[in-house]
DNA sequence: CTCCTATCTTGTACCCAGTACAAAAATATG
DNA sequence: CATATTTTTGTACTGGGTACAAGATAGGAG
């Protein structure tokens, strides 16, 4: 089980080739148009074989979601000691938009990765997806924090409302990057409005969690 | 242009004929066993002829989701003149849980509908879809009532944190249910759980919308 | 190096949702 | 009855995804 072994290098490779091909295929002429045996073809390896890395041709689009999803944990599970659960969200907000990061939606390169995914139903119907693959972690997390009392709807609900913040916020970034905004100018009002949607949800949750 | 002329009551009657017969072998079988081909066998149509009235296989399974997008709609539309729209909506959410409602989820028949959804991957995407419908609709009104700014986020994020919650709360009841509780031991926390979340909520947005 | 085993890959055949298009049936209209 | 319009249908097709078994490749033991 060596982490390098020639299977394993060799299968990261694989993956990693797909997956490249996959999203340049994708940019160039748009998720739909774009079957599974082209992206095969394209990467030398046969139809099956994407699907064994990928199960959803989707995966092949989001492939850096679970990354977006350890972002939260790790912003909850690494907070400063008394810091609140929503002090440590608007923190990580904070920096990721300071950091100009893609998941900030403050970065021009975003826009075209945006606009694909409008352009395809099923790329819409895999982002709602993964908006809710992130609630239900976010749920798990909550529930840990405030003692796993059976039938609590409170950990859900927190969660549900931080995540409709967040992807909010990252909604009208992108709305306005679509319009045809730089980047440069949505920045300062994204942090402010970060600020803005904390405060209410602050509001809304307050020390609810512990 | 007879609205009850023979062509638009056969329609109709088709259409009736069509969405009954799905429902019921979906509730049979579950959704991903039931085949388009095998609901128009069973309605005496063609297969094209079910895709003429339903666009999407899962159509036939949320036929009354419009329903639910109007409920909204309407009670920000006829509420009191002064009341807040917050107010407008827990009124809604408690009226509809007091009515024993199907949308409130306290109700022992919901128990099957949920756990024909939960067993298909199919119409949990559908359900988003259709959660994902009415944010849209509700953001809409919400910026008509904040005067149609352009660039302004606050319908969005206002209408995300409401459906955020109503959804949560659905979720809950649906949870309980099918963990075996029965619909009337639900009931009376879900009227507390009701106005909990609404008084979250009105923490957050409070009278942000005018 | 060699044989054996576990794992990765492939080919083939298939199912099903959804679309395109044109023919055919039913209804409306005069 | 005749003609125009709308609805329904048959046929053929595309593309995502699965089942299954055979083939290729790497790891490990002797």
């Amino acid at each position: 089980m060596d982490e390098t072994s020639l299977r394993e290098r060799k299968k990261r490779e694989t993956r990693q080739r797909i997956s490249n091909v996959a999203t340049g295929l994708f940019m160039a002429r748009g998720f739909d148009n774009v079957t599974v045996a082209e992206i095969a073809d394209a990467a030398n390896v046969s139809k099956m074989t994407v699907f064994n890395y990928f199960p959803r041709k989707e995966e092949l689009f989001f492939d850096r979601g679970p990354e977006a999803v350890e972002l939260l944990s790790a912003a909850i599970r690494d907070r400063a000691p008394g810091e609140s659960v929503i002090g440590a969200l608007r923190g990580l907000m904070l920096r990721l938009t300071e950091q100009r990061h893609p998941l900030s939606a403050t970065l021009d390169s975003v826009r075209q990765f945006v606009q694909v995914v409008l352009d395809s139903p099923t790329l819409q119907a895999g982002a709602l997806h993964l908006v809710n693959e992130m609630e239900a972690q976010l749920t798990t997390e909550f529930a840990a924090l405030t003692g796993d009392k059976p039938n609590d709807p409170l950990p859900a609900l927190a969660a549900a409302l931080v995540i409709a913040t967040m992807r909010t916020l990252y909604q009208h970034a992108t709305r306005r990057l679509l319009a045809g905004e730089r980047a440069d100018d949505v920045y300062p009002d994204q942090i402010a409005l970060v600020n803005l949607a904390f405060d209410m949800l602050a509001a809304a949750i307050g020390d609810k969690l512990g």
